[in-house]
RNA sequence: GGAGCCGUGGUGUAGUCAGGUUAACACGCCGGCCUGUCAAGCCGGAGAUCGCGGGUUCAAAUCCCGUCGGUUCCGCCA
């Protein structure tokens, strides 16, 4: 056996995936896995695999009767080394599909570094597996293409975020894991501390106030690819434990930062997926969105946009939309794209549809020539008909679908464009659909608690035209904030922050926290910013849901290594665990 | 906390609604044959108390109750 050092195996000289044509003649040396073995009795083929890809490896007796004998023995998983010499494969032997398909490497020598037991589950593209065994087994998963290929782009999304970052000025700093709990948001994972007896660390759920920390140090701009933690329960886009693109830069107002941003996720599609993205993204007031989405994350690429058609039935016979107009509510819908002279039993569906996303009912109006056909039909004037072709643009046999009521309406309508989108849309007019949401309220009523909540975080600046009436009327108080979505996910957002003291303490009030709770909570943000904070604003994207977007799937799980279940275990480590009593001691814990 | 779907050899599924004799199929695995395959082929073989517990019944993978695990959604979460 050819080694040297202590090694018993010959290094590689190539990569699997990476022989060509040009290569024929040339000796090289194989590292690999065994992704297949036939066995011709003759000839033994073997399909070796590393990161790169995969090459066929002949084992012919008559070429080396050593690496035809070494093969014999060979299974898949198994890990080899293999010297031998490219050569194109005969014309009518060449495999399309692979991209080493038009050569072959004659083995001379077959090493095996290490057996491999049988896996649970082919190692192969496209399979089926119970994702408890693929979590058990997560590095045997990891093997099949898919996974691989998501990691690698998740790679390459990661370097062109710093690359693009750090050439614009942005310092990429740590802050820390170890934190302090902070009220709001999510519950927080906690970390009992052995110094200090009966306290706790908190994780932090994201690294806000360490990045405004760091603009009143004066670093400028600053960014962090930054593990966060919340405990909540999970969904397929949500795990305990995600990556945020996190960044904050000092003297700046909203539009530097959405437009530094659309220059980012530019250069990202392109690098990482040769896509050509159009900027500026579009942007809708979140007043907007709500109007003509019934949702603050729309995807707009559905078209089938929310309407008011209030004003055409204000005297209407029709008692359902009298009604409701009469107590202030509002009759809003939208044409169905893709259904077209619909069977009743497709016109029941969307109203089962509707019900299920809690609406009271739904009308549909099917335009017929110059007629509707709808169960309220027989209630309506020939005005109103006439209106309604008229404002809604129907065209021949399509459907009109109507809700009356208040604001809610806006979200049985949102789901029910979705459902119209999954049902009768195949494919978008574009593959990705980037929107800004801009203006949100500073503040949502928690009906629960009775008092205000804020709906980004405490330190969002009010807009400046909200500064006269924030205490007056802190609903309609808009905020400098912006989120942004792609395909109607919520890839992040960010906004302003609050860089005086009085304003602070004045939204603080608001939030219904005296100056001492403030103190208690924020106080040390609160007193770094009695020294000089810079105007500053920022932004934090999920990572895991940008790269399972551009990857084409279903779950971030399948754009994370190591994931965890629904029920946040980690089949692999069996992570959570039991502790020894001892570590219960040292930590003045004891089990309740 | 709530709702839906899933759980059958190593893997993926059929069988469950309408209970009935050896639980079927494909892949994988083991052995044999085979010198151009690449989803190799052909022949043979092993391998499942049907997630777990209880109940109904002459009889349960199948019906009922409970429980565990996975997953999707609501609540929660930005």
């Amino acid at each position: 056996m050819a080694a040297s050092g202590g090694r018993d195996w010959e290094k590689r000289t190539r990569y699997c995936g990476t022989l060509r044509k040009e290569d024929a003649g040339r000796e090289v040396v194989l590292n690999g896995w065994v992704q297949t073995r036939r066995d011709h009795g003759g000839v033994i083929f073997l399909d070796l695999r590393d990161i790169t890809g995969i090459v066929q490896v002949v084992c012919n007796p008559e070429f080396s009767r050593e690496a035809h004998s070494s093969a014999r023995s060979v299974r898949s998983e198994y890990v080899l080394s293999c010297r031998g010499v490219v050569r194109e494969r005969p014309a009518e032997a060449v495999n399309p599909r692979l991209s080493t398909g038009e050569v072959e490497v004659m083995a001379e020598r077959v090493t095996v570094i290490n057996p491999s037991r049988t896996p649970p589950f082919e190692i192969e593209e496209g399979r089926e597996v119970d994702e408890n065994l693929r979590l058990r087994y997560r590095y045997l998963d990891l093997r099949r293409p898919e996974l691989k290929e998501a990691l690698v782009l998740r790679s390459r999304v990661t370097r062109e975020v710093r690359e693009f970052l750090s050439s614009r000025g942005f310092l990429e700093i740590e802050t820390p894991i170890l934190t302090k709990s902070t009220p709001e948001g999510a519950r927080d994972f906690v970390v009992p501390s052995r110094l200090q007896p009966g306290k706790f660390y908190a994780l932090p759920q994201s690294p806000q106030l360490f990045k405004q920390l760091l603009m009143v140090a004066g670093f400028d701009r600053y960014y962090q690819i930054a593990r966060c933690f919340r405990d909540e329960d999970l969904r397929a886009d949500r795990q305990p434990e995600f990556t945020q693109i996190d960044l904050e830069m000092s003297f700046v107002d909203p539009e530097d930062v959405m437009s530094l941003m659309d220059e980012m996720f530019v250069h990202l599609f392109r690098e990482v997926l040769g896509v050509e993205l159009y900027r500026p993204f579009p942007r809708l007031t979140w007043r907007q969105a709500m109007e003509r989405y019934g949702t603050d994350r729309p995807d707009p690429r559905w078209g089938m946009e929310i309407r008011d058609f209030s004003g055409l039935y204000r005297d209407s016979e029709f008692r359902v939309f009298r009604s409701a107009l009469e107590v202030g509510g509002r009759i809003r819908g939208f044409r169905v794209q893709g259904l077209r002279s619909p069977s009743r039993r497709e016109l029941d569906e969307l109203v089962e549809e509707a019900h299920r996303l809690g609406a009271q009912g739904l009308v549909w109006m099917v335009r017929e020539g110059e007629d509707l056909r709808s169960p309220a039909a027989k209630f309506l004037s020939a005005q109103e008909v006439e209106g309604t072709l008229r404002e809604s643009g129907l065209g021949e046999g399509e459907v009109l679908v109507l809700a009356a009521g208040g604001e809610e309406v806006g979200e049985v309508l949102s789901g029910l464009r979705d459902y119209c989108a999954r049902r009768y849309f195949t494919r978008p007019r574009e593959q990705y659909s980037f929107v800004w949401i801009t203006d949100f309220p500073l503040f949502d009523w928690d009906e629960e608690e009775k008092r205000y909540k804020s709906n980004h975080h405490p330190f969002t600046s009010p807009s400046r035209e909200c500064l006269d009436f924030l205490e007056e009327n802190p609903s309609q108080v808009t905020s400098e904030s912006y989120d942004l979505v792609l395909n109607g996910v919520e890839l992040g957002g960010g906004s302003i922050r609050i860089h005086d003291a009085e304003l602070q303490a004045r939204v603080f009030r608001i939030l219904g926290l005296d100056e001492e709770q403030a103190r208690e909570k924020f106080g040390f943000l609160l007193e770094a910013f009695q020294y000089g904070p810079p105007p500053h604003g920022g932004i934090a994207f999920g990572l895991d849901r940008l790269v399972m977007i551009m990857a084409g799937k279903e779950s971030i799980r399948e754009v994370i290594a190591f994931p965890k279940t629904q029920s946040g275990t980690d089949p692999l480590t069996g992570a959570p665990d039991a502790i020894y009593p001892e570590q219960l001691g040292e930590l003045r814990l004891r089990p309740v």
